[in-house]
DNA sequence: TTGAACGTTCTCCAAACGTTCTCTATCCTT
DNA sequence: AAGGATAGAGAACGTTTGGAGAACGTTCAA
């Protein structure tokens, strides 16, 4: 029950996480505000407050890197397979059965998500193929080489892996087919809708 | 009992169900305007108001974002995503009508059915990557085409698409990466250990 | 040990938001 | 023709939300 968090107090929740993941530590106010776009430390320090008493977060006060991560995790799904093992391609492999699980509702279930059919090859060398299902988070930011659903001038959707060029803050579309040229924009006419997650196909 | 809502009530409703779906948070009201195309926050407030009065609707008074869900949610879909349908140019994401959902567990679940993470480049040209996972239906018999989990001689899986050569009781094991050569084994020495359903890749 | 970086608290400010209101237009019923 | 129900535009108001920046004491690393 998170819902009663701002849409900011949110993001910034999901920074702390994806810092997290991303360096192993749970990121300074700075860092925080760097990622967001925030100037001030006070204002950080004040969404974090917000976390914190919406018992998301805890802070070991006064420390540097004091952000620990608390409360609930998404609930597990009954939605699991086997995990046998893995297939060492061009040399064959073991099939050893293995006893874990996967948990397919892990991978893809969450708030905010939905799921885009993909129409075209312009990805097809990172291997997202025409036909294929790709499971986007809503996101108005993206990271260097995660593959966005961007929207062009307010009315035209793709989906492509992103480039943000400091030296002049414009935006470079790279499609993963090298057929197509990478496309650039400046920043005010490209706007992110959201953040591939997963893909998946069925052989049907 | 409840009043009747009108037309434009219920499509009220229905976008914020929508949203919700979509984005994983309620909307705001303009947010809610722009959907529906209403230019005026008064407007969607009053038709907010009449379905708080029908009690499909509760209101946190003057919350940014204050609109919760109440009464009969039909469904909990705990395994279910929106399907927004296909990526196309020319339509921003809200403007796709939402087709359905996707029921992940219709779409990988069922008996007999395991994971493999897959090692190797050696399916590279049909999509699959290093790392990622395949669901495999188990089966001793494919058709020409289906991508096979093969054991060869007994002792060594691979993942191939298979061909049935008629003329001599052969098969052929087709790797997808044109830096690997099709291998050709008598029958007798490939077992078949499932056909591969479906395939699944996590960006995290 | 010392200084820079950090967490914390504070005030001030602007934009966006929810809310209420009036005015107008359209359609349906009798 | 009149009246009511439905719906949109837009203005106005107070509140919520989010950001900037200063100030202070503490933590941490060179």
């Amino acid at each position: 029950m998170t819902s009663e968090l701002t849409d900011r107090q949110r993001q910034v929740y999901d920074a702390i996480r994806d810092h997290l993941a991303r360096h192993g530590v749970t990121p300074k106010l700075n860092e925080l505000g760097h990622a967001l776009g925030i100037r001030s430390r006070g204002v950080v320090h004040r969404h974090v407050r917000a976390l914190v008493d919406a018992r998301l977060v805890e802070v070991e006060p006064g420390r540097h890197r004091g952000i620990r991560l608390a409360g609930a995790v998404p609930p597990p799904e009954a939605l699991e397979l086997p995990l046998l093992g893995r297939i060492v391609a061009g040399l064959p492999l073991e099939a050893i059965p293995d006893e874990a699980t996967i948990d397919l509702g892990q991978f893809f279930m969450g708030a905010g998500r939905f799921v885009l059919r993909v129409q075209g090859d312009s990805m097809i060398e990172a291997g997202i193929l025409d036909g294929d299902m790709v499971v986007v988070k809503q996101a108005e930011r993206a990271v260097d080489g995660e593959i966005v659903v961007a929207l062009i001038d307010g009315d035209e959707a793709t989906l492509k892996r992103i480039r943000h060029n400091r030296a002049d803050g414009s935006v470079t579309l790279l499609p993963a087919n090298s057929a197509l040229a990478p496309m650039i924009y400046p920043a005010s006419r490209v706007q992110i809708q959201g953040v591939v997650i997963a893909q998946l196909r069925s052989y049907r």
